[in-house]
DNA sequence: TTACTTTGTTTAAACGATTAAACACATACT
DNA sequence: AGTATGTGTTTAATCGTTTAAACAAAGTAA
């Protein structure tokens, strides 16, 4: 079955390509014959005619699409956020196109070329850690992005990410109140930003309280294949120190899980054993038996802001917006809520 | 900065437009002066010219992009099964456009057009419930396409799918050889084909065994909001019948999700009190206290056969593959392994 | 010398849409 | 009558590639 053309409907009609055009793009209503533009129309639908986007973003110079770049859209809040993004996009006629870049910075460049290529007329990314060239090269070559979830400081530019100082700081402020006295902090080794300040966060908390922080209760796990045996050292580690650790803030769901698996292995119990809070909810934390007090992120407001900046920005509007979103603490069952230990 | 094309590069070397794009491209080699070539693809590489997509496709009416549709891109499922179709498509330099249709055929058929629009070259699609009329459109207008996960056995296509059949009917196997007396099952209510074969396996393993199969065993609930309290609804059922069931077997990992939660709140104890087998491993799982036997679906396997199959669709080959791959069962700890109860 | 090949390159149409500008009439205004 | 204004439609260029066909110059063969 060939494709329909607007030049199909015109030689049916009898008119121009453009008169089609103008009818099927309500333009010119005034000066078109109603009977001409009526039939048209009814051309248009009975011979099921589509706009061929190719040949109308080349010469409108715009794709109508953005391009998505995660770290690895398999993880659960990078999916959810890719689902959110397209939601929003598709309601503005936008379509998404997307990639993985296994949180390799160049795996992401290579990525950003190819959709280049594509012509899409802007990005939302999510960049990796040392991925600093690639927003700078975005930049420069004045390509509409917004950054997601991770940002540069150092790097003036527009991003939607969460107040991870706060967030960090109110999940540590509250095992404190609850009468944590040795608090732990499982998180990665990496100079992504939003992790170092969720550390920040919970060094501060620790700072202002009447606790005096150790550093061995900071466990800094390589992002690595064997995750899962550095997590488990970790915990070994924090649990094994003379004066053993109370309570512990994950600062990722992918380490809290296997931290978990490790805590219950063990027989340890939460939260009379331990005090836990998580970064991002679980699906798995409900099934535990605890249910975890954790950090919710707004993902949803992150993906729809994000998406509407990035149709801003492709719409010429030029100022830098920045949003820090904040997370609520969700008090479960993992975490004491009264008295010293 | 400017986009680069070849015209400009024509320019700068001071040839044709259309010798920039045989050298480009590596046609006519043994034509064209060596230095010549040379001369385009270094002042290409110090332009840093990218070959516009668009313009090529509009001209080559091929745009080396794939349309994928899934019910949900944040249900892990069908995100691995993306990652994968990702993976593979970019390596021979596809790229991927998605969708989610909420179970929806309609809003499968939205994106179906919307996708077609911007000229997909194919389709991967696990289509939704009734969503037949999406799949005899396709075919009606001749679009390659490759079905994923589901099908409908009465429409002649490629699929890629598992065989839930075999699968359902193993893991009712395993139940009865380790014991087990009254099994339950905890499916959907729906006509979708892969979860009738899912059933169909329970009662086939049933009936071939000594234990006659009482039709209370097997509960339905519906695709709806309050899944949650429907699951937790059929669970409690299951076990208030006169004579209680002694294992489970879920057919999605979302029931399973919600029954395990159930099963874990009333302090039910398993695999003693009660076996359970889910479809598609939960993460969940492993943080659960017994570690779930389950059957595992060969996602990668799936996504990769389903790229593969579309890619030689698209270049024109016709015969029709249907493929079901097999499901392994994977025995844990939620399963007793010996002796009636 | 004439005719044919080979080599190296350009011309020009095409893909399917958009849109400024031109055109042809009809009507209105002085 | 002559000019301006309005109405309805077409013309033709353009977006950035690709590619068959044409072309020009040089080499080879008779």
């Amino acid at each position: 079955m060939k494709k329909v053309s607007l030049k199909d409907i015109a030689n049916k009609v009898g008119v121009s390509t453009a008169l089609v055009s103008y009818v099927l793009n309500n333009q010119k209503t005034g000066r078109i014959r109603k009977e001409v533009a009526l039939k048209i129309k009814e051309t248009a639908k009975e011979l099921n005619y589509r706009t061929n986007q190719i040949a109308r973003s080349l010469k409108l110079k715009k794709t109508f699409t953005i391009g998505l770049i995660v770290a690895d859209i398999s993880n659960p809040f990078f999916s959810s956020l890719a689902r959110i993004i397209e939601d929003e996009a598709d309601k503005k006629n936008y379509t998404v196109i997307f990639g993985s870049a296994d949180e390799n910075a160049e795996k992401s460049f290579k990525l950003i070329n190819t959709l280049l290529d594509r012509q899409v007329d802007g990005f939302i990314i999510a960049p990796a850690e040392n991925g600093e060239s690639n927003v700078i090269y975005l930049k420069e070559h004045d390509i509409p992005f917004v950054l997601i979830d991770r940002y540069f400081p150092q790097i003036e530019t527009n991003w939607v990410s969460l107040d991870n100082y706060k967030a960090a700081y109110m999940a540590t402020r509250h095992l404190i109140e609850g009468g944590s006295k040795r608090i732990g902090l499982v998180t990665y080794n990496t100079n992504l930003f939003n992790l170092q300040e969720r550390k920040r966060g919970y060094e501060n908390a620790i700072g202002e309280s009447k606790i005096a922080l150790d550093r061995n209760w900071c466990s800094e796990v390589l992002f690595a294949d064997d995750i899962k045996l550095l997590v488990e050292k970790a915990i070994d580690e924090l649990l094994a120190l003379p004066q053993p650790v109370d309570s512990l803030l994950f600062t990722s769901n992918t380490l809290a899980f296997y931290g978990l698996k490790h805590i219950h292995a063990n027989g340890i119990k939460i939260p009379d054993d331990l005090s836990i809070i998580t970064f991002d909810q679980m699906d798995a934390s409900d099934l535990f038996y605890a249910p975890l007090t954790y950090l919710k992120q707004p993902i949803e407001e992150m993906g729809q802001t994000a998406t509407k900046i990035l149709l801003e920005k492709i719409n010429e509007k030029k100022e830098i917006v920045q949003i820090n979103l904040q997370a609520s603490l969700i008090v479960r069952k993992s975490t004491a809520t009264v008295g010293p230990k």
